[in-house]
RNA sequence: GGCGCCGUGGCCAAGUGGUUAAGGCAAGGGUCUGCAAAACCCUGACCGGCGGUCCAAAUCCGCCCGGCGCCUCCA
């Protein structure tokens, strides 16, 4: 039984055999820092935290780099219209960045390079490919000369030819072709700007991430990964650039998630976008989601299928994670006693369906769906008597694969409301009046309770209580 | 014009050649409960349409209808 993973380079399926058999070296394009970033910038963070997370379990130590782009056409523009520096746009754009990360229990990266502390680097792979004749230099500019690249447009599986034929690309007289793309831009009068062997500049728009993977991975990489939107022209330009640096393949496994799409108001159904306005941002999205609900409902589906966000369906999704809250109630550490649990094997036939689901290009609606299976199970033998003992195993496995997706499972922190030791007051004086089969009282109490958002649970156990969000 | 994706029960969503088409939400019935809630049990689809290949297709091929992505900054 091996890992496989779906290649956008070779469009099949492929086991997985990273460069080094330990440890796996990934790269995930990260966020142009202009702006806040949007759930379906969060969903290809949250598909590749789930992959990170699974690599892991499966043996190999992983490296995982995320670029900061901060240093690009919309930060300069917004930071002139702001009256502000790139830099301090980026380190506000970052905060935030990471703050929304954590939220969603995204796992933070090794490494954060920028673009602009790569900038030597970036040079030096320019200058290099213009000695290997793959780049030329037009009036402080650098072209990347595409057709001097054999096997240009190998990853989104388009000839040069057919491009040239459909696009509408701004033609710029100083290029060899229309599809050279720039490495190095001269800058213009109060831009940002660095001294290069041609001049006052700054990079290009693909390069750095060629110069990242360079400093903080190597020549080579297994996986890199990125939305679908963003095979081309960027990945395809990446891999034109290193590849001709370093005359060696550049990574090992490309992998794209598909593109979420925004339903509701409008009839249209587009794909989210900063650049088009159909946005849901992080923020807005987490005032009114729970974290876990939004990833068990992104993780559903399967990354390289469309998904169209729809809030009634993270409703849905958070009403069925209330049951696997449910299973792992009163959770006691497994002992000795429970190993002869019956529900050990049903847990080990869980962890059994997880793997298979998830080796298989990290299946996680199947995966999901056998921890449903699982929570069925712990359930139905606590409704039959089960002792905490007996549960504990499974509810062991339930929580640690579920934690492989990213999902807390924990309960809000109910106890924490200032108000708590007033409604514990209110619970045991309703206690002592169902004693007494006082029961409207004790039911106008839970009604009023409720009222408040306060929902009573009466089991054999006592009265639980919780709040609603 | 080039490359590519999707259309499965009320809704979301797996499955991609062969036992009873996963799972979740919703709905209806039931168990439990003083009642309620929670939890559990039971109930539902022949897979957009037409044609073809095959002993056998939701699963392969063709056409049609409907929806979407990339080719331009974009996760």
């Amino acid at each position: 039984m091996a890992l496989k993973i779906y290649n956008t380079l070779t469009r099949q399926t492929e086991n997985f055999t990273p460069l080094n058999p330990d440890r796996v070296t990934m790269y995930v394009c990260g966020p142009n820092l202009y702006g806040p970033i949007h759930v379906g910038h969060a969903f290809s963070y949250i598909v590749f935290d789930t992959v990170k997370r699974y690599l892991r379990f499966r043996g190999y130590q992983v490296k995982h780099v995320q670029n900061f782009t901060d240093i690009e056409d919309r930060i300069i523009e917004k930071a002139q219209k702001e009256n502000t520096t790139i830099h301090a746009l980026s380190e506000i754009y970052i905060v935030r960045f990471l703050r929304e990360l954590d939220a969603l229990n995204i796992e933070r990266a090794d490494v954060y390079p920028r673009a602009t502390s790569v900038i030597p680097t970036i040079i030096k792979i320019t200058q290099g490919l213009i000695d290997k004749g793959y780049a030329y230099e037009v009036d402080g500019d650098v072209y990347f000369r595409v057709r001097r690249d054999e096997d240009y447009g190998k990853l989104s599986h388009r000839r040069i030819d057919d491009l040239e034929s459909g696009a509408r690309i701004a033609v710029d007289e100083r290029k060899e072709d229309p599809l050279d793309f720039a490495l190095w831009k001269a800058s213009k009068p109060g831009e940002p700007a660095w001294a290069s062997p041609w001049g006052k500049g700054r990079p290009g728009w693909h390069i750095e991430c060629s110069a990242m993977n360079l400093e903080t991975h190597g020549e080579q990489i297994d996986i890199h990964g990125g939305g679908h939107d963003v095979i081309f022209p960027h990945h395809e330009n990446e891999i034109a650039q290193s590849e001709s640096y370093t005359g060696k393949p550049f990574v090992k496994y490309w992998m794209h998630n598909a593109l979420l799409r925004l339903t509701g108001d409008t009839s249209a159904e587009d794909k989210m976008s900063r650049h088009v306005g159909n946005t849901l941002w992080v923020k807005d999205a987490l005032a009114r989601h729970a974290p876990d609900a939004m990833r068990m409902y992104l993780l559903s589906t399967h990354y390289r299928t469309p998904l169209a966000w729809n809030d009634d369906d993270v409703d849905a999704t958070a009403r069925g994670l209330e049951r696997w809250r449910a299973a792992l109630k009163d959770a006691i550490a497994p002992t000795d006693e429970s190993k002869t649990s019956p529900l050990n094997l049903v847990a080990n036939e869980t962890r059994d369906k997880f793997i298979v689901a998830m080796d298989d290009d990290f299946g996680t609606p199947q995966a999901i769906a056998a921890l449903h299976e699982l929570t069925r199970e712990i359930n139905r033998a606590r409704g039959d008597g089960a002792p905490p003992a007996m549960l504990a195993p499974a509810q062991a496995t339930l929580r640690e694969l579920a934690n492989l997706l990213g999902l807390t499972l924990q309960e809000r922190a109910t106890n924490a409301l200032a108000a708590a030791p007033f409604i514990e007051l209110l619970i045991t004086v309703r206690k002592d009046l169902r004693a007494a089969k006082q029961f409207a009282l004790a039911d106008k109490i839970r009604a009023d309770l409720a009222q408040l958002g306060i929902i009573l649970e009466d089991s054999a156990q006592g009265t639980m209580w919780k709040s609603e969000r």
